[in-house]
DNA sequence: ATGGCGAATGCAATTCGA
């Protein structure tokens, strides 16, 4: 089973790229963020041509996350809600930034994880506050009997130094580095989820995002912060994980590349 | 580099991204 997250950057401006690397990339499932338009206008059809079956939870502008998949959806759920119930979710599924399903007992969790704007912003507080539901999430879909699950996505975290062109020290205060955002998503891993990407790879300097501006992925300055995240299980069924850097080469590139899980289920 | 690019909104200039 091959699992793949990609940041597009916009669905509607990125719709060709993304059609033609699914075409030749044999993955089950895909994990789209920042598709950045409504349900009504997502384009569909290119998608469902090459058979998958597309789920979405979209708004206007900003944000959005999509799941295409060659199996249909088992037990979707959209946002935090779906799962921990409104009253407790509050505003934080205002925007759509989680969506989730089954596929061959595997539970796919899909995130876009907040950018977090300036170090102590209102931004960087809904950062902790949504990571701190998202641990809320993963204890429940837990406890309701979904012991194999792949959370992947765009994290908006560097967890360490390796994942980081240039390393930070907390009196930097950039965000996406700071001791606050580690530990929270340190806190919601420690219930049992491992990433992916170092189980195969334990070098630095190895990125799937690059600013847009400044010749960052020709200097190959980046960040490594799209993820994912296995239960044991599936961690040690994992064969390979890979950022495939040929996507950001393109014209008109969305400014993440793609990382690709593939996982033995026997 | 308190931001060089790019997308969306909506029609110029602002907001957002990490």
């Amino acid at each position: 089973m091959k699992i793949a997250t990609w940041n597009v950057n916009s669905i509607r401006t990125r719709q060709d790229i993304v059609r033609d690397w699914l075409a030749g990339s044999e993955v089950d499932v895909l994990c789209l963020q920042e598709t950045k338009v409504v349900d009504p206008d997502f384009p569909r059809d290119p998608f469902e041509k090459l058979g998958y079956h597309v789920y979405v939870s979209g708004q206007k502008a900003y944000n959005g996350v999509a799941l295409f998949s060659r199996q249909p959806a088992e037990n979707l759920s959209v946002g935090f809600a779906d799962v921990l119930g409104a009253p407790v979710v509050a505003d934080l599924d205002e925007q759509k930034r989680a969506i989730a399903a089954t596929f061959n007992g595997v539970r796919v969790v899909n995130l876009y994880v907040p950018n977090g704007g300036d170090y102590d912003s209102d931004k960087y507080h809904y950062k902790l506050r949504w990571l701190g539901m998202l641990r809320q999430y993963v204890e429940q879909t837990l406890a309701a009997g979904d012991r194999d699950i792949c959370m992947c996505g765009d994290f908006n975290i560097a967890p360490d130094d390796r994942d980081i062109h240039t390393p930070k020290t907390p009196a930097d205060k950039v965000v996406g580095t700071m001791p606050a955002e580690r530990e929270a998503l340190a806190a919601v891993l420690n219930f049992g989820l491992a990433d992916a990407f170092r189980k195969f790879e334990s070098a630095g300097g190895i990125f799937s995002w690059w600013d847009y501006r400044a010749a960052s992925f020709r200097r190959n300055r980046g960040w490594r912060i799209d993820h994912l995240y296995l239960t044991p299980e599936l961690y040690e069924a994992a064969t390979s994980c890979a950022i495939d850097v040929e996507p950001r080469k393109l014209p008109k590139p969305s400014d993440h590349t793609p990382v690709t899980v593939e996982i033995d289920l026997g």
